[in-house]
RNA sequence: GGCGCGUUCGUCUAGUGGCCCAGGACGCUGGCCUCUCACGCCGGUAACAGGGGUUCGACUCCCCUACGCGCUACCA
């Protein structure tokens, strides 16, 4: 049988990290078996609907790189791929379950089942649905219905016996169908509910393997029974271990990032986010950790998902951005990042924008992080920092920073350009400048440090020269020689 | 409350009865490198939820307990 997985997700506006990886497996699952991959948007419920919700999905995933076989926006063959599109299949489908008996229209008002929750709530029994209209008979209900009153249709439990799920993950899960619950399949306003959706889709579909996430498992008794029903062969599940917040509940909207759009805001590249999700539940053989998709569709087998819940945790996230980020070249980076360097490139030319880059770039955790640092580089010192102020209020250093300009403003033009040689030479005009007065090693930079940044932290002196160029170094070592003059300590 | 799932370092995890006084990664941390920070390199830290079995031998199998989580809607 080939292999026909789907990701059926409720277009809510936003795809959330969980709902990613779901995504995810169902790829890897599909372009390992050669199968195919569907997306399905599950728009049953009307109070939530979200305007251009779909079309927000589609471009997350477009960035993201998952491609569908499948779906409202490819077409496929088994279509229509959105649920309020297929409106009439379900009715069909519960007529015909209830001719045989599996379903029954109710007649119950949401204020009635409130009130029957309360009651069952205050007598301490499981809130669960008393079956009330299931003893109504044929007759009575169709004359009701013709009447116009408004009604759902559940499905009908049977009484008493063992519903097996079998489950890829987790085995087999059995569950007692007297504590099944009549689900509502046909809302009032003619909607499915998710669950008579699922099924007749999944079925109608071909699906072959249902993977997704834990939280459906214990509503997949309902589905094998309506399977059953139908008469038709259930798919093979595979339920998702859940993803975790730090507090190890659910992963959530209100406790953080949860939509891949806040980690694309945050400069987290598409490839990490998967490759991160993706060792989220599931681990290789080995122990690598750095996959790209198609070296995850090799690798990928439901065998090696695990069972219990995995907090997101955002610092690893970060690591692995960086890991990524440190295999670009320096032109790749460069290139990924030139956009939002453009109006300093405009200002201080291409080649020290990313010779900067390429200095500062050591351990960036994202693209917007390397743009901050390039900036913070070009941009106007903050105020000197007390104690490298200080080293300046010596004689002898201010004697070698005046020897040092000197030195460097004699240095050729071109020069200034050419950065390797570049380097050697103001290295070579700050230990002559300190040898004049007999300043070396960590006091001599330390104090050629005061001098050009007046800041303890910061690139190698070296290499600044060349980020800076030639006009910004000479005023930055006038302007502090000049400070420093009426600055003697009280 | 009911039903279900789960439980190895803080976090992601390896481990399918002896290879494990438990391995890798992130984090944290010590050192080295060094004009500083970062990077990098080398090292350290830290876990089998508890209790009973089964077995010559249990992280691995069984049972119980505890804890966590999920579901319990005319939401998905």
């Amino acid at each position: 049988m080939s292999v026909r997985v789907r990701y059926a997700p409720s277009p809510t506006g936003y795809l959330h990290v969980g709902g990613l990886r779901t995504a995810l497996y169902n790829c890897l699952f599909a372009r390992q078996k050669g199968g195919r991959l569907i997306l399905r948007i599950e728009d049953t419920d009307q109070t939530r609907r979200v305007e251009g919700a779909v079309e927000n999905l589609l471009s997350v995933f477009d960035w993201i790189g998952l491609a569908f076989d499948e779906g409202p926006h490819a077409g496929g063959a088994f279509g229509p791929y959105v649920q309020s599109e297929r409106l009439d299949l379900y009715r069909r489908h519960v007529s015909q379950l209830a001719e045989a008996g599996h379903a029954y229209a109710c007649f119950c008002s949401p204020q009635t089942l409130e009130a029957m929750r309360a009651e069952q709530a205050a007598q301490n029994r499981i809130p669960m649905y008393d079956r009330r209209c299931r003893r109504l008979s044929r007759n009575e209900a169709e004359k009701r219905i013709g009447a116009g009153e408004p009604h759902v249709w559940r499905m009908a439990v049977p009484e008493r016996r063992d519903v097996l799920v079998r489950d890829l993950i987790r085995g087999e899960v059995r569950f007692e169908s007297a504590t099944l619950d009549d689900q509502v399949l046909l809302k009032s306003d003619g909607f499915p509910t998710y669950h008579l959706a699922n099924v007749v889709d999944d079925h109608l579909m071909q699906i072959s393997h249902v993977i997704r996430g834990e939280e459906w498992l214990p509503s997949t008794p309902k589905h094998v029974l309506l399977y059953e029903f139908f008469g038709w062969e259930a798919p093979q599940f595979a339920h998702l271990p859940l993803l975790l917040n730090p507090d190890r509940s659910k992963m959530s909207k209100r406790s953080g990032d949860v939509a891949v759009e806040d980690y694309r805001k945050k400069g987290i590249l598409p490839e990490v986010l998967i490759n991160f999700v993706a060792l989220l539940g599931w681990h290789p053989s080995d122990d690598r950790e750095i996959f790209s998709l198609s070296e995850l569709v090799r690798e990928f087998s439901l065998e090696r998902v695990g069972k219990a819940g995995a907090v997101f945790d955002q610092t690893k996230l970060l690591w692995m951005n960086a890991e990524y980020i440190k295999a670009q070249s320096d032109e790749a980076l460069f290139e990924n990042v030139r956009r939002a360097l453009a109006d300093l490139i405009a200002l201080n030319g291409e080649p020290r924008v990313k010779y900067a880059l390429v200095v500062l770039r050591g351990g960036v955790t994202s693209y917007d992080d390397a743009v901050k640092r390039v900036r913070e580089v070009f941009a106007p010192l903050p105020p000197a920092d007390p104690e490298m102020a200080a080293l300046l209020d010596d004689e002898t250093a201010r004697a070698v920073v005046q020897e040092l300009e000197t030195r460097l403003a004699k240095l050729p033009a071109p020069l200034w350009l050419r950065f390797d040689e570049l380097e050697t030479a103001f290295k070579q005009c700050a230990q002559e400048a300190g040898q004049t007065r007999g300043l070396k090693g960590k006091n001599l930079w330390r104090a050629v440090r005061a001098a050009m940044t007046g800041q303890p932290h910061g690139p190698e002196l070296a290499r600044l020269v060349g980020i800076w160029g030639r006009e910004r170094v000479l005023a930055e070592l006038k302007r502090s020689l000049a400070t420093v003059i009426g600055h003697a300590p009280c």
